[in-house]
Parts: C-alpha cells; structure tokens; sequence
DNA sequence: GACATCACG
DNA sequence: GACGTACGTGATGTCC
C-alpha cells in the first residue's frame, strides 16, 4: 500500500545525532587498533534507544536517518560566505562519518543524503510529500531552521530535551508561526550558519515587524512607514541582503531524490548484519544488549590488547628492521594507499640544517602504525663528502625528487587526511617552500605542552624517554661534531632509513598516546584554540621577517668599536695594568684584591661577584667601576645586536627571520631565537637606537600595537580588586594611583619618588612580592619595604586572598591555570626549602603571565584575517606588542582593525571586568613606531 | 658545558 | 628560626 492517510514517516536528522554522540561521550578509541570510535558507539546507542523507545501504538510506519553529504551546496552559490565561519570537523570525527551511515544500514533503517543539498532540504521534501499524501511526520531534530516545516500533520521532536514541537511551539520559539518563520530568520540572520539577514535586528524585532506588517515583502515594501529611524533605515539598506537572507535559510522542498516515501517502510534489522557490525566496532555492551532483544546469542568479540596508552604502544617493540625504504613509485603507492585507507599519518622531514629558512628537504618519514615506517631518501649523496671525486653524486636507490613530491603532495594538502608531526611548525615550513601546504595537522610538541607545561621539555626525545620508555637513535654519532660534521644527505641511506623512520614511528606511538590523555586532562581546548591554530600564523610571521638595514648597524658597530677602545685604555689606566674588561673573574681580582676596594662577596665558585648592582655601588667609591659599566654596555650592544645582527640577514630575502617557540616558556609566553628579536634594546638611548635599524621596505611603514598595562589590568580582574578595576576605567595613571592609595598623597601633589616606589611594589605582585626583594630593588631597608607590603595588602585585601589562594590551589593540584584553561605546573611547591619559595611565587605569576599571552595569541590567531583586506603583514610579536609592515597610507586603516583585534581578544570566552587598551605607534623604523 | 652578565616584557 | 628571594626568557664571552 502506497504512502498515505494513517501512516506515520519519522526522520532522523543525523548529523545532530553523530554531534550529539560525539559531544556526549569521552573519545573513546576501538581497543585493537586506536580508531576513533566514540560518536560512532553514541550514534548506535541513540539509534538503539530511538528503537526501543517507539514501539507503541504510535510507531511509525516508515522512518529514515538523513546525512548532510558534502560541505557545498547550492547555497554557496548564491552567497560564497554561507556557513563559512564553521569550525573544521575534529579530526577524530572526520574518521566515523561513514561508520555512522554503515550503522544506520546495519541497523537496516533507510539512510538517506545527496550532494549539493543540505539534509535539511532532503527533510523538507520529505515532510512535505508526506503531508500532501494525507500522512503524518515526525522530524526528530531540534534544529530550528526546521521549524518552518511545522503544521498540517508535520511535528518536530526534540529528543535531547524529550519533548514535541507543534505549531504553537514554533510560535514560542519564533514569535510567529510556521509560514511566516523564515520571513524572521531572514530578518534576524544567523550567525551560525553565516546568514547575515538585517544589522542589529533579532528574532524579537523580526517577530514584532513580520506580525505588524504580515510578511517579509509587504514589510519591505513598506519599510518606509517604520517610525524607528534605526530600524527603517537598516531595511532600506540592507533590503538586498535581507532578500539573499530568505532564500538562504528556505528550505528546498522539491529536491530531486531518487526514491519515495515507500522506500522507507520500517523494516525488521537483520540480526546477523547488525551483530556482526557492532562486534566488528568492539562495542561489547551494546552488542550483548541488543542480542537479548532480538533473541539471538551475542557474538563473542575477541578481548584485544589493554587499552591504557603506554601499555598498549610499549606492547609493540621498536625494531630497526621493520623499517624499510621507498625507492620507486610502486611502493609509494602503496604507502599512500595505507595512509588513504587510515585518514591520518605520522610525517617527519629531514634536511640539511636547523634553520628552516635556509635548509633543503633531503627525504620524507611516513608511519600509519607503530612499528611500522618507511624512509623516502630524496637527495642522498653517494658518498660523506669527504671524498675528493664524484661526491655530489647521487646516492642509488632513490626515486626521483620532483617525482615523490608529486605524488606525496595531494596527500600532504587533502583535508580528509590528518598529517601528524614533532614540531610540525618546522616541517611544514620546510614544504612550504616547495609551495606544498600541510594540512590539516596535530602536533605532539604542542600536545605535550598543553598537557605538561612546567613539568619538563617536549623535545622529541625526552617524550619518548618519558612516555614510550624508549631511547631514540642519537643523531650525533650520524652527522659528527665540530668541523668534521657533514648535513643529513651525506649520511649512508642505511644509517639514515632507520634513524628517520624511527622518528615517525616515535612521532606517531607519542600520538596515539597523547590524544586520548589530552581530553582526560581537559586541555583538548586549550590545544586546539591556543597552540595550533598558532602554527601557521607563526609560520607567515617567521617566512616574511622584517627588513633590518645593515650599514647602520655596521656603522653602530664601528662606532662602538672605537669608544670601547677609549674605555678600555682608561680602564687599564685606572687598574694600573692592562686586563681583559671582558672577564668578570679578572676585573673582580682587580678591583677587590690588587685595588682594594670594599663589599667584594665571592659566589658559590669562589669568583668575585661583578653585576651591575656591585658595580653601581663601587661607582661611588672609584672612578674605574663607572667605565666598567660602559663599556660592558656596548660591549652588549656590539656584539649581541649590531655584530649579530647582520649575521642574521637572510642573503635571499635581505631580511631577518626569527623563529619562534611555542613551547619554550612554560607560562604560555612565545620565545624567539635565532636570532632573538624580543629583547632588542629600548630602555637606554644608545641602545634604543638599535632599533633604528629595523626599517619598513620603501613606500610601507612599521606599525607597533602594544597592550597598556596588561599584566596589572588582569591582576585586577584576576584577583578582583575594585579600586584597581575603578582606577582602570577611570583612565588614571595606575602607578600615581596606587601611590596615593598608599601613602595618602593626593593626586596633585604626587612626586615622581614616591610614584616610583609605587610602580615596583605593583611589579612586585605581579612576580609574588617579598620583602627582601622590594628592599634590593628600591634600595631600601628590608623593614620598609614590609612595610610597603604590609600596607599594600591593607589597601588591597583582594591580592592577598589571591596568593593564598593561587598557592593553595597549586600545593593541591601541581598546576595554576589562566582565565583561559592552560594550565602550568609547579611540581616544586611540594618540595623543602628555598625551592618552594621560588615555585610559590612563580605559581602566583603564572596565571597572570599566562593569561596575558593566552590574550596575545587570540589576537595574534584571529590577525591574519582580520587584515587580509589590507596591504599589511604581521612582522614581530614581544610579549605584549605586535609590529606589522603597511603600505603608506593605510596605517590608519591597519590601526583601526588590530587594535580592535587585540582589545576585544579575550572575548567571548571570557569577560574581563577591566578593559584593555592597546596603544598604536607609526614610523619608517622601529624606534619611532614604539 | 657551566657560569656570569645583561638585553627584553 | 633559618633559609635565600622578585616572574618569564635568549645570547654572548670567559674559563675549564
């Protein structure tokens, strides 16, 4: 009998299920081979329930579970920005997209999707046909775009809340009813799904207008007529969009499909496919309970090896053997197909040096499995190169380059394929310069940092030492040390196969095991939104570089050269021998035995302290102390920036390339090295100077955004304290503030002394105040400055609880976090003695330090698009500042965007109570833009 | 490679 | 009651 009065149709939207389940459940992982399995095991727990639960009087008589196939529609073709603002499928995820429509098979309930339409549009077609043939249906979603579907026998069921949504349902929600549903969504727009509808209107505004005028047409006809000027106005301008809006959120109820309701007459499932497909996923609950309800006997499912992480990777020995070389395109293939047919593949490059502006890929590592590696030599040479004769040939065995990458690359660039790394910031620097760009990716180095910041490193080897219990080739006894070494292409091929395999292999078995840990450890957020999205923003910065001139820097040099040379001679005059300025062992048997002067304390090895701090004291006694200190401040100068420097100037780009660590710090802090462009000289004249020579290209200009005060503004949101909170948004000067707080001084009759005073006990919170070191740093006694302290706490209760609590809570869990869930750990709070002291004080900073970069990151994350529009780039980060390079003109433009960026960068995780100010500067060179 | 020193936030 | 003490980094030169 044809579909028709007296049958009933159910419709599962099945993408809510599979987010549903996967939301819902821990990432659960198939026992025997890792495959991420848990929204498939929710999904089939779901379609169980839904089973069992419709059974009655009012079970339907045909039912399906309809899938969105594809991410392009034909909504995309009217408007390119539709859904564009989607997050990525996790990569766990992407994997079980198919289990989910084999379930639903095994299950034998119809399974529905076609391209290019969304299942919504599949579900429109549906309930409507349903509806004209005189039957009911029941949409089992709680989607509301769905809900201009309501009425003339059509429902919604909610599952997740259990309840049903009729006409007057819709009208709760929507404010009217069905019909005219999407005329308000058109109106409201929908930031979801990227629908942009009209500025400023909601779905209460929408409703209001709609029920006034009577639909979207009449409404904009009328437009005129609204008395709000706000509202009319918008209407009128954005009339087209509003028009674009509608269609976009309109079902298509006429999809093309290439059965009919008949087809989805409800079926019994066929015992023996069902069981056998839940067994082969390994879910042994569900498999024994849906056994007993079709009265069969449960499939015995294999008990495979035990689940915990290390013990199931350590189960598999490493072998050098098991290693094998590609050297032609059939066994590529091969290789490419098993990646294929697993989604995701441990890569690992090796190259000709570290500097990954300037080294050459020599071969590519490849894992699917542990234990189980391949090493694909690219360029090897024949020989070590110590032979005088034919050692630039080519090493036998060896596909050729352009060839490998050819076929390598579609891989490297497929969405569908996961490409997993050890610092993947490298390699995918290192294939970027082939023009090859690898995504999507996970990163064990920034895994295990999200995770373990604080307790130790995330090198490679010492990941491997720690959580696989094994000890990686060395690479030393491989290229050598000091003059003799020789690059990685001169290694013999089978020194190097099982040596770069190997670090696949590590690279994947670190993989298998922190992904799991990284969700027990709730910092799944914390990777995905804070570390690696980092990566390729890094990688643009790090590529691009920043132009530093370098005859003004040869010219410093030469300058400072010459008064070194002055100083030198005086100070040998003043010693009365000559001596090397350079060694503080030296001068302090100088000043302190062959001078005589006093306050000489010898360190832990038996040398004389000679820091600035001793030296500025001496300074009052001798004349030689004072050179000293001059000359070592150009000495600085010269030989760590200006000589530096001009080392650092990449020959093809004529710029300097910093790289960057996002693991460095344990705080969540970037490092740079190589050289390091975040601490270039500011706070002395000559050294400022310096920065004269970080210029913009002709015709661009260098643009600097620095946060104002961000460490102590969060402290005050941190730590609440309302009078810092009040003094923040009153615009006051922070420090004068403070001072007057303190010593009761009003504002108008502050002195700079006292200011000064204030402004190191505010630093001093922020690095977990004591008294000795407030003493040391203003150079008072040790009294005053407690009773600096002492005051402070009075006037600042908040900050005390505040420490209390950040040690307390560290003393309990071994880590503090930050506002946004990165966590730091500070293992030595447990440990006896001065240690403690200096893990308290760090665990105080780290939650307001840590906080401020996570802020940065989210700036310097959502930048690249932010200023995609605009002729800028983003050069350099230093903690708390941005530099970038614009085109004259567009400085303003550039301003206007970042500083929005970085101000609003906290939203809309979370909300600070203090605002945060970034203040911009412009110049043709860094010293004038800051 | 350890240590002291000093550049930055 | 004594212990040593501001927080977080990286590069350089000396010396062993």
């Amino acid at each position: 009998m044809a579909f028709g009065k007296g049958h009933h149709l159910h419709l599962i939207d099945g993408s809510a299920f599979i987010f549903r389940a996967y939301h819902a459940l821990p990432p659960l992982t198939r026992k025997s081979d890792g495959l991420p399995i848990g929204a498939v095991s929710g999904f089939c727990n779901m379609l169980q329930r839904y089973i069992e639960g419709n059974t009655g009087a009012d079970a339907p008589t045909h039912v399906a579970v309809i899938f969105d196939k594809g991410s392009h529609t034909f909504r995309n073709e009217m408007y390119d920005q539709y859904k564009a603002n989607r997050e990525a499928m996790p990569e766990d995820l992407r994997p079980q997209m198919p289990l989910t429509r084999e379930a639903t098979i095994a299950f034998n309930i119809a399974c529905e999707e076609k391209e290019g339409y969304e299942a919504d549009d599949i579900i429109a077609t549906l309930s409507v046909q349903a509806r004209e043939a005189g039957g009911r249906c029941t949409i089992i979603s709680s989607d509301k775009d769905l809900m201009q579907l309501v009425g003339g026998g059509v429902e919604m069921f909610d599952a997740m809340k259990n309840n049903l949504i009729d006409r007057e349902g819709v009208h709760a929600k929507f404010g009217v009813y069905p019909e005219r549903v999407v005329d308000v969504q058109a109106l409201a727009g929908d930031s979801v799904d990227n629908v942009p509808g009209a500025p400023g209107i909601g779905i209460k505004t929408a409703a209001l207008l709609i029920n006034e005028y009577g639909d979207l047409d009449a409404l904009l006809e009328r437009a005129g007529e609204i008395k709000q000027p706000k509202r009319r106005q918008t209407l009128i301008d954005n009339a087209e969009q509003i028009r674009l809006s509608r269609r976009l959120v309109q079902l298509d109820e006429k999809t093309p499909l290439d059965f009919t309701l008949d087809d989805l007459e409800v079926r019994d499932p066929d015992p023996e496919k069902l069981l056998s497909f839940l067994s082969q996923m390994e879910f042994r609950t569900l498999t024994k309970r849906i056994a007993e309800t079709l009265k069969v006997e449960a499939p015995v499912i294999p008990e495979a090896a035990p689940t915990e992480g290390a013990a199931e990777i350590e189960a598999i020995p490493f072998d050098k053997a098991s290693y094998t070389m590609v050297s032609d395109k059939e066994t590529l293939q091969t290789w490419l197909d098993k990646i294929y047919a697993r989604g995701y593949v441990a890569v690992d490059t090796e190259t000709t040096g570290l500097n990954d502006m300037t080294a050459d890929l020599v071969g590519i590592s490849l894992c699917v499995e542990a234990g189980e590696a391949c090493y694909i030599p690219l360029i090897h040479k024949a020989n070590r190169g110590d032979d005088l004769f034919g050692s630039d040939d080519l090493a036998e065995g060896q596909m050729g380059f352009e060839e490998a990458l050819r076929m390598l690359t579609p891989m490297l660039e497929d969405q569908s394929i996961l490409k997993i790394g050890q610092n993947m910031k490298y390699d995918a620097k290192i294939f970027a310069q082939l023009n090859i760009g690898v995504t999507p990716f996970d990163d064990t180095m920034l895994m295990s940092y999200a995770m373990h910041a604080g307790l130790h490193g995330h090198g490679m080897d010492a990941l491997s030492e720690r959580y696989l219990n094994h000890t990686p080739i060395p690479i030393k006894p491989l290229l050598g040390s000091g003059k003799s070494a020789i690059t990685f292409d001169k290694v013999p091929l089978e020194d190097a196969v099982p040596y770069a395999a190997e670090d696949a292999d590590i690279t994947l078995r670190l993989w298998q095991h922190f992904k799991p840990a990284l969700h027990r450890a709730q910092t799944t957020r914390v990777y995905e939104t804070l570390e690696r999205p980092l990566v390729p923003v890094l990688m643009q910065m790090e590529r691009h570089g920043v132009k530093v001139d370098r005859d003004t820097l040869s010219r410093m040099s030469n300058a400072f050269a010459q008064k070194m040379a002055a100083l030198e001679a005086e100070i040998h005059e003043l010693a009365g021998r000559p001596f090397n300025v350079g060694s503080p062992k030296q001068l302090g048997e100088i000043l302190f035995d062959e001078m005589g002067l006093e306050g000489g304390k010898k360190g832990k090895t038996g040398a004389y302290a000679t820091g600035v701090d001793v030296l500025e004291d001496l300074a009052t006694e001798h004349a030689m102390p004072a050179r000293v200190l001059d000359w070592r401040q150009l000495s600085k100068l010269k030989s760590t920036y200006t000589d530096a420097l001009q080392t650092h100037i990449n020959a093809d780009t004529g710029r300097v390339h910093t790289s960057y660590s996002i693991t460095g710090a344990s705080t969540g802090r970037l490092s740079s090295t190589d050289p390091n462009l975040q601490n270039i000289p500011i706070r002395t004249e000559e050294g400022r100077r310096i920065r004269e020579a970080f210029v913009a290209e002709e015709g661009r200009t260098l643009v600097a955004l620095d946060y104002s005060q961000i460490e102590l503004r969060l402290l005050a949101h941190i730590a609440d304290l309302p009078s810092l909170k009040q003094a923040f948004a009153d615009g006051l000067d922070i420090h004068a503030m403070t001072a007057s707080e303190m010593f009761n001084v009003p504002l108008a009759e502050m002195t700079p002394d006292i200011r000064r005073q204030a402004k190191a006990i505010n630093f001093g919170v922020i690095y977990g105040i004591s008294g000795f070191g407030l003493a040391r740093n203003l150079r008072i006694p040790r009294a005053e400055a407690q009773g600096f302290i002492d005051r402070y706490f009075e006037r600042f209760p908040g900050i005390r609880t505040y420490m209390d609590d950040t040690k307390a809570f560290a003393k309990e869990h071994g880590y503090v976090q930050t506002l946004f869930g990165r966590k730091i750990h500070t293992p030595e709070i447990a440990s006896k003695g001065p240690r403690a002291g200096f893990a308290a004080r760090a665990a105080i900073n780290a939650p307001i330090q840590g906080t401020a970069a996570d802020v940065i990151r989210r700036a310097m994350i959502r930048m690249p698009d932010a200023i995609a529009d605009l002729p800028a780039k983003m050069l350099l980060q230093v903690h708390d500042e941005l530099l970038f390079e614009v085109d004259k003109g567009a400085e303003d433009d550039l301003i206007s965007v970042a500083r929005n960026i970085m101000e609003n960068a906290s939203d809309p995780v979370v909300k600070l109570d203090v605002k945060l100010t970034v203040d911009a500067g412009t110049g043709s060179n860094w010293a004038e833009a800051h």
